[in-house]
DNA sequence: AGCACGCCGACT
DNA sequence: GTCGGCGTGCTC
């Protein structure tokens, strides 16, 4: 360009100068909404779902041109140019529908859900070479001449030609690969036998192998897996639930509709609830696909996140299993969504962006024209109903694979033959354990209840202690000698006296534990080789991983567990389940209360009997004849579903009507209080809408914040969203006062 | 989410 | 007299 002067930016003289194109920039903020930047000159103006850095108050963020026209009557001054473009795939635009439908729906900004989406930041950054070091030309000289070279240097160049393929490396790692010091390669580096370059990034994902078949298929399965293929082909929308028993192979059934969608060219998603305990699920993909998939949750470290967003994006990942997080990964082609335990709670996101991963993830589907697959041996309510109303398709298979039969249920009556005081095991449990481990096969104790006690009670004044931050009592853990809030993660150690009155000695455990079963497991059974299963004795996959293994090859004969031995695990040598209190679940008012506790004791009870040898179940109950307990019994979950779909279809309970609930939190009493009376004042009204409360949640203290509740039932033809953004519109919270809304909720603590 | 501006306590 | 606490408010 040549001739001076020829235009400033936006200069003032030339008043009619073609403003800047104007386009949205959506950022991982919770705003209001997306903002608008100007296309500086010499951009073409990037398409929707381009992922540009712009400046935002001083710093520069990156963000994603969104869909929609940008406003014109923004004043010029205000508008900010787009600084650049980054080299991403583009956001897809059924992903950019997904996050608007997902901020919509759970009323939330939709910047959060996109900050979801965007969740490996530095995956958006130009990949980063690392600098490294390789021969150089004079290098490879020395080396082929073979002389004029010290020990040491000549040990560098044989390891970076040989082991290191001539490649690029770390400083670090050839000097260590070499056995030398750093030193060497600097001299190296001197006298030019060393030159810097580049380190190729070379994460690679394996691609499954689709022609190498699975294990061998039972006709039911067979038939299913046929099915789902169909589904799969389709290329269309729909859900369809597969149901079955227990160990009837569920897994094995819907790996044939990932095949399937990997045939299509396109990419299957499989959602577990905790993907932390699925060893035993990536050996099963393995076997029938001869790699790993890829993983996503929240623990993979920022490189493994980085990398595979990135494959993920740019369409070298076919394959990829992962916790709720990974639906707002940019699949280019997504073609089929699992969501394995689909009736788990684990999938409700409940801090932030409240949702639920299962019913997210039929939307996700349907915006991508992608095939859904429920999978549970104990569909929730919702998920039944919809496949009765035909809205899913449905597939069942009712008989256990390989000729297993489903164990016997039966209940131990705790009051004709209850333990001994200050015992937990009943005398039929405990024959029925010495039984089974003296017939050379495993047991496991179920009790869903972490740590030693769940209650420390002052035996002189009746103190009990509780966390200072949550109305919750702090839990025994003997084995790190601390009291722990299971809440907020207050710890601390367990006093020598009460802190209220002073007695020494005087403080009592109160209730059972799984360290409290294993503790006197360990006194009955004192040659049984026991193994305690719960989140904080096993921290992590690989420790998970090693439990699973120690069980399959039969080093161990008594399992004690809380809710992780009910995840879908295959012990083929456990016979016996005994559940330590199966009215546990039952107590307070939740609405799902009976609901869950049928599926998580069915769950563990299909933990027995997965072989040859036959299972049986043992309930310790104070109820034997309640309707959970009678369902496990009968094995009739299909009529204790129907009774309990009964029970909330006249009140317009969901699935048959909405629920929506409105937290009001706040480090001071009293203005929750205030707040959450505002909200009461303001409640909407009218046909088919009811509001509840507030009234203080039954946490009523929550990490140091005091909480009130509002819940709003509507009728299923009346969309919640609207009636919510405007209540929230008329009442003025303060910074200070949090409003949290949990649309659908399922935990109503 | 940052970062600035804005009014009330302990320091050089 | 100032440095600084984090409470509200804005960012295209």
């Amino acid at each position: 360009m040549s001739g001076g002067r020829r235009r400033g930016t936006a200069s003032p003289a030339l008043p009619l100068a073609p403003a800047r194109a104007r386009l949205r920039v959506l950022l991982p903020l919770p705003l209001a909404g997306a903002y608008d930047y100007g296309v500086p000159a010499g951009m073409v103006p990037p398409p929707p779902g381009s992922f540009v850095q712009v400046p935002l108050s001083g710093r520069e963020m990156i963000g994603v041109v969104w869909d929609g026209e940008a406003d014109p009557d923004l004043p010029e001054r205000k508008l900010r140019d787009i600084t650049h473009l980054l080299d991403v795939p583009p956001m897809t635009a059924s992903l950019r529908k997904f996050v608007d439908w997902v901020a919509a729906y759970t009323v939330s900004p939709p910047g959060a859900v996109l900050r979801m989406a965007m969740s490996s930041p530095s995956a958006l950054e130009p990949p980063m070479a690392k600098a490294g070091w390789r021969a150089s030309a004079a290098g490879r000289a020395a080396l082929a001449r073979g002389t004029g070279l010290t020990g040491a240097r000549q040990r560098v160049l044989e390891t970076l030609e040989g082991e290191l393929d001539g490649e690029a490396h770390l400083a670090a790692t050839i000097a260590q690969r070499a056995g030398v010091s750093s030193g060497v390669l600097r001299g190296m580096a001197d006298a030019g036998l060393l030159e810097p370059a580049l380190i190729e990034r070379a994460v690679e994902f394996p691609r499954p192998d689709l022609k190498r078949g699975g294990p061998e298929l039972g006709e039911e399965q067979r038939v299913a897996g046929q099915a789902l293929r169909e589904a799969v082909a389709k290329k269309q929308f729909g859900v369809t639930l597969l149901s079955g028993v227990t160990g009837s192979g569920k897994t094995e059934v819907y790996l044939e509709a990932v095949a399937e969608c990997l045939a299509q060219g396109r990419q299957a998603l499989v959602l577990l609830p905790e993907i932390a305990l699925s060893a035993q699920w990536l050996e099963r993909f393995e076997a029938r696909f001869g790699c790993q998939p890829a993983l996503w949750h929240s623990e993979l470290g920022s490189k493994r996140r980085r990398d595979t967003w990135r494959a993920l994006a740019e369409g070298r990942v076919q394959a990829l299993v992962g916790a709720r997080s990974a639906l707002f990964l940019p699949f280019p082609d997504l073609g089929l969504i699992v969501v394995d335990e689909e009736h788990e709670t684990a999938f409700k996101q409940e801090e932030g962006v409240v949702y639920h991963a299962r019913d997210m993830a039929v939307v996700r589907a349907r915006l991508n024209e992608a095939a859904c697959v429920l999978v549970s041996a104990t569909p929730s309510l919702e998920t039944l109903t919809n496949a009765e109303t035909g809205r899913y398709a449905a597939l069942d298979l009712p008989v256990r694979h390989g000729g297993a039969t489903l164990p016997s249920v039966v209940a131990i009556d705790q009051r004709v033959t209850p333990p001994e005081r200050g015992r937990f095991l009943s005398p039929p449990l405990v024959q029925a354990i010495r039984d089974a481990i003296g017939r050379g096969e495993q047991a496991m104790l179920f009790l869903n209840r972490r740590g030693y006690a769940p209650l420390t009670l002052c035996r002189t004044c009746g103190h009990r202690m509780r966390c200072p931050n949550c109305t919750a009592w702090l839990v025994e853990h003997r084995i790190q000698k601390r009291l722990q809030c299971h809440h907020c993660g207050h710890a601390e150690p367990i006093p020598p006296a009460c802190p209220e009155c002073g007695a020494e000695g005087s403080l009592t455990p109160l209730g059972p534990g799984v360290e409290r079963v294993q503790e006197e497991a360990a006194e009955l059974f004192p040659d049984a080789r026991r193994l305690v299963m719960a989140s904080d004795t096993l921290p992590g996959p690989a420790a998970a991983a090693e439990a699973a293994r120690a069980i399959q090859a039969r080093e161990v004969d008594l399992i004690i567990g809380t809710q992780i031995v009910a995840k879908g695990w295959h012990f083929p040598h456990l016979t016996l389940v005994g559940v330590v209190d199966a009215d546990l679940g039952l107590a307070g008012g939740d609405l799902r209360a009976a609901e869950r506790t049928v599926q998580l004791l069915h769950q563990v009870a299909g933990r027995a009997g997965r072989a040859e040898a036959p299972g049986q179940v043992l309930l310790q109950s104070w109820n034997p004849d309640h309707p959970v307990m009678q369902a496990l019994i009968s094995g009739d979950l299909a009529g204790f579903m129907a009774a309990e779909a009964d029970q909330r279809r006249p009140g317009h309970w969901p699935p048959f009507g909405r629920l929506a609930a409105l937290i009001v939190s706040a480090e001071d009493e009293r203005e929750a209080d205030t707040i959450a009376r505002d909200l009461g004042i303001e409640a909407p009204g009218g046909d088919g809408v009811e509001v509840l409360g507030p009234a203080p949640a039954p946490l009523s203290m929550l990490r140091g914040r005091h909480r009130r509740r509002l819940l709003i039932k509507v009728r299923r033809d009346v969309p919640v969203q609207p009636i919510l953004r405007e209540w929230l519109s008329r009442v003025r919270v303060p910074a200070s006062v949090k409003v949290q809304v949990d649309v659908d909720p399922v935990s109503f603590l």
